[in-house]
DNA sequence: AGTGGGTCATTAAGATGTTAATGATTCATA
DNA sequence: TATGAATCATTAACATCTTAATGACCCACT
């Protein structure tokens, strides 16, 4: 096809490698109920007891106005929680219910399946060396939220 | 951070490559009231006097529920038009108009010289052997029974 | 104490993604 | 030749993205 340059560019690559991984994992979530935006948020509140409502976004890179719609949804199923900072009543953190804490513990062991079922299909080398690149792409204009740090008030 | 593990997985990789890349060609777009898809589309129209939406979509990586509204609303403004097959009626072609090719004549050269940034930034060989692994995820396509079998158990 | 600038989550509005279903058309085959 | 299966674009319903704006709140400074 004539549209070769367009296709090899590297958002393009990017965008097709995203369309190739993707929908297995978004299989898993959907059998459990989940988006794969929720999905993101609960397994990053596995990690942190609480989360502020701006890390969450940051981690999970999903833009602030979603995230408000992914945890309102989340809240109403009663997987996660908001709670307003004492110390800047701006603040808000997030954190998991107990029914979101075992609905990970459910899928997370499906999600680790597919992610090693995805590893072993790509060379060591060229995995580590892949994931070196993106890294460096990706750390080149995340500068401006270097700054900013989980703050435990 | 204790997401150490999520953040470094492979898709979260890829999403975080993307954010750091498009921002500065959305500003482009945007600047002459196109959004990304609609570029896609139009840059692809470039190459192509006709093509089949079904086609259209493989190669925008523009899933075909949504390049109906993308091609709708590039009708809308006279930028693309449609065209019905004869001899398969159930088929649609697209093509730009004199006022789409002009529009895209006119983008271009801001975004070529945004690519060709981009690509400096990046060793030359990293570049090379970045595409090709993309590539290799890229055409590898996912197997969904894989993803169903791990979930029905 | 009061004011103005900055930060934060949220709302707003339009466009796109995701999944399933629809209606029109074509095709294969009985 | 009829007819059920397959293909194609589209619609539908909901979730998310993108960009800009809002209102509540904090802070430094007067």
């Amino acid at each position: 096809m004539a549209t070769q340059e367009f296709s090899r560019s590297l958002p393009m690559m990017l965008y097709r490698a995203l369309d190739a991984v993707m929908p297995r994992f978004r299989a898993i979530f959907n059998k459990f109920g989940l988006t794969e935006q929720q999905w993101r948020v609960l397994r990053v509140l596995w990690e942190h007891d609480d989360i502020a409502f701006r890390d969450l976004a940051e981690v999970t890179l999903i833009p602030p106005p979603s995230l408000v719609g992914v945890i309102d949804r989340l809240a109403r199923q009663s997987l996660v929680a908001r709670r307003r900072s004492e110390s800047d009543r701006r603040k808000v953190f997030i954190h998991a219910t107990a029914k979101g804490r075992a609905l990970h513990k459910k899928v997370r062991p499906h999600v680790d399946a597919a992610y090693a079922e995805l590893r072993e299909s790509i060379d060591r080398d060229e995995w580590a060396s892949l994931l070196l690149s993106l890294d460096r792409i990706g750390s080149s204009k995340a500068v401006e939220s270097e700054a900013r740090r989980v703050v435990n008030e």
